[in-house]
DNA sequence: CTTCTACTTAGATGGCCTTCTATTCAGGAG
DNA sequence: CTCCTGAATAGAAGGCCATCTAAGTAGAAG
């Protein structure tokens, strides 16, 4: 017995992803799989206050602001961030869940190198996959 | 202060990913971000002995086999998989160093219920997105 | 050596995706 | 109201990607 059978890894690699589960899964990785969204979600994430506007993400890129607005919108309709007008600017942030869901995938994955598993249960949600 | 500009949350949210990083990144995410190749992953994964036949993978999907050996390629490219021919069959196997460094960079978020953050450091390597 | 099976490579096709320019919408200022 | 700025939408162009069929390679078996 080389793997114990029981929850040892990753929700990857534990038991077979379903069809659908799959599919929900590759919209929200599919918005994160380029460049720019993932510094995007990244300079939201890290700005000050937990929300960027828009025209604080323009200026460090060399794209136009349409298709910056293009990403944005992409990240948006994953469920990744979500946005705000407030008066002349609009302000996006992250949605931790969203962003957790991704993380617990791939995240525990006890590797080669198995940890003495002192954090079990610490209120994560690394099972909440199928919930979506 | 309403962020304490510390160690807080997941690597993406923590500080702008540099744009080397997340080029980088892109291409393993653009890897898994496809229905057919997340399941993949998953079976190989979740796979007793932690590898897979490719013949146990194309029974599973409504693809011809060019197609799927296509898409393990994408996976060995990207560095998520390492595939190895004994005899007639090919077997593939998780390369778990690569599924660590996605869980890594959007694991832990603390999100808006922040924990009372009791597994600081344990050994894992949450930080380690770097040195690829 | 020939043949069969498992898998990969080569090349082509259709669709999606990123980016642009041009236009439109939303709010504030004069 | 009119003008200006910030941001989103519309539509088009070009490139990349998933999939297929056809052909090639690797190993076992006769």
């Amino acid at each position: 017995m080389t793997v114990p059978t029981g929850q040892c890894c990753a929700p990857i690699a534990r038991e077979p992803l379903a069809e659908q589960t799959a599919a929900e899964l590759a919209v929200m990785l599919k918005a994160v799989a380029d460049p720019v969204r993932l510094r995007l979600l990244s300079m939201i994430g890290s700005h000050a206050g937990g929300e960027a506007c828009v025209c604080d993400l323009t200026g460090t890129f060399d794209l136009t602001a349409p298709t910056i607005s293009h990403h944005l919108k992409v990240l948006r309709t994953a469920g990744l961030i979500d946005g705000e007008r407030r008066g002349t600017w609009v302000y996006y942030r992250i949605i931790p869940e969203a962003v957790n869901k991704l993380g617990a995938l791939f995240a525990p994955l006890a590797g080669s190198v198995p940890e003495p598993a002192s954090q079990a249960a610490v209120g994560r949600t690394e099972l909440e996959l199928l919930p979506a």
